[in-house]
DNA sequence: TACTAAGCGAGACGGTACGTCCCGTCTTGTC
DNA sequence: GACAAGACGGGACGTACCGTCTCGCTTAGTA
């Protein structure tokens, strides 16, 4: 940013994406974000902070709701991994844990956007949709896992198991309580775990 | 609604409020709501459709989101009685076929907004906020209960039970997946259940 | 406008136009396209300028075209009275110098713009039609009373006289040549007069 | 224009411009000018419509007012002949005729849109200047030589009067009254004629 | 009974942001 | 080095709402 506002402008390079533009305006777009909130966040903001002409914006993005969710992902892109510690607890306890803490962070800040955008405007509840559902897909592995080693039940369904835990998660970032000690977490935890470990045989 | 629109217009009743533009405006930012969803949610299209004027509004609700919250109040007044069945099972599931069912309604879209406009609005998350808080208070009774009578492992805690099930709902609120089957509903139950029922002695 | 510019703001005075903003409008209109010519004349510089919104002036005037023919009309109100000096020769020489000699002001470089705009945007030229319209009515009057007079033949058309002289200042406004020698408006009067007055007995 | 849009487009004949090009482009101005009006009549539209590059439109001419007259000269080409019928009557009426036919087809939309350019643009303006210049300087031969052969008194300045019939064609023009019968034509003609021919001995 | 004070509808006000179109400049790769 | 293509920063378009204001009215409560 300080760069965009300082430097003489960058310009087209051909009839082609210029990167340096497409960054720039992920950089201002998370800055007003971070700085204004969702109420104060704007194309036109972005593009004044961006240096960046409105038409490029939507060139590349078609709604406020695209940009958000590209903030979103270009900057959590490193930090879910799905974890595969060897046994359920720890997958579950490091699954939900990691949640909770990505969303502490400037990610939380931004996902709560993408997340108020979606209950108003179609196009971004589909972006959210789309992102969600690969989530899923994602998580379920964790539980599939464990019910190959026989830690899980088989006829556990492995997303309820991962949603229950994504939704307290969801819950906590959207009502701004996401500062939980370790016991809140482990109870959670344990609480989920008890209902699907195999049963005992008596 | 209709009457509103067609009547020759609510005069002032002197120096009081006037009911009737209230409730005039109540009705008719529930419509634009479910017409037009949040986006088109906005304090003149209220007005228009109240014939109201837009101090009229601002003069007893200070913002959008209070008027929001405002009607999701007066619509769901009547909706949650928390149940008391005489056994944890019946009362959890109770509890959380109450929250979708209400929620697969009209309820649920207005609640959506609120939600939604607390992500960006100070006001509108300290209202939110408030009502969550009384929410929880009420909410853990039901788990209390269980506790007094030995269903419930007197280690839990209430609120985390509760919110288990709430949060499932706002996920599936947030992400239009209300519609659940019994079986879902009830694998939701008995896996949070087992957590929390007294251990077995062995 | 330099009030305009250092005043507090004008408000609202209520559900009634504000005068003071219609004012504080024109003038801003007036000086932006005195200053930045035909092409630097956007509504949004003369909202700029005259420190209102958009919106209040699309309020009072549909385009651009109407607004720059309102301050044509403002500015010449008094100029044009249509001259009665007893005999045609006196009446049509003012009529042709009061021409000449307003469109060398403001009035001028302002009528421009407005024969510039209705060449291009349908509303503007129904707007320039009308006000010509106005005027021919108004000038035929002059020759009208000349041959009530008996100093122009009767079967001359008044409006095709007026309207050589008018369309010959009109020439001349467009291509920037109205600094013109009493000797040459002479000539161009003494041509018309020469074809219109009675023919002699022989 | 036709071709144009369907062709598969023409590429760069080497270092050298390419006429078929500049003839696509002519064409696609003159198309986009006479259907869309000067209000849309742009750069982008005109090269989208020639296939051509918006650089290629900017290499050749300087700006759309350059283009726009290199459109009316173009076209207009063949159209002015003095005529020379051997009296001033028929030659001014034939002068007048001509001009006032000619703009009744595509050329007085373009020349229209022309003048009004020039009211806003410097350059538009001194392009506008040049051919008038030149205009005079060919009709006043009109009425030189009718002053050699003794119908037109030595004393009238020769631009005046064509002048005066020119500009009445341009004041039709520009307001859209062309259509105009032979009767006034010739009323026209008289009321010049009556002022220049010689006067009567006595 | 008259006066006052507040609520009412209406809608204009200065603003901000929207999403689109065009400007004139640029760079790329092809011919 | 000219060409088609098209991205770039920028600016204006006309519209929708924002939250504030003033108006002229109506009426309840006070004096």
């Amino acid at each position: 940013m300080t760069e965009a506002e300082t430097k003489p402008a960058r310009r087209s390079i051909g009839a082609t994406r210029n990167p340096a533009s497409q960054e720039a305006i992920l950089q201002a777009a998370e800055a007003v974000l971070l700085e204004n909130g969702l109420s104060g966040f704007s194309i036109e903001a972005v593009a004044r902070r961006a240096r960046a002409g409105k038409p490029t914006i939507y060139r590349w993005w078609p709604s406020q709701a695209a940009l958000l969710l590209d903030v979103y992902h270009c900057r959590k892109k490193v930090d879910f991994n799905f974890p595969d510690k060897g046994n359920v607890r720890d997958d579950l306890r490091a699954y939900l844990k990691g949640l909770l803490a990505t969303w502490q962070g400037t990610s939380g800040a931004i996902f709560r956007c993408v997340v108020a955008k979606a209950q108003g405007e179609p196009e971004a509840f589909a972006a959210l949709s789309a992102y969600m559902a690969e989530r899923r897909l994602q998580s379920r592995r964790l539980v599939e896992k464990a019910q190959e080693r026989g830690e899980v039940r088989a006829d556990v369904r492995p997303e309820l198991v991962t949603e229950m835990l994504s939704s307290f998660a969801w819950g906590r970032l959207l009502t701004e309580r996401l500062d939980i000690s370790d016991e809140e977490v482990d109870a959670v935890i344990d609480t989920v775990l008890a209902g699907i470990v195999p049963r005992p045989a008596g």
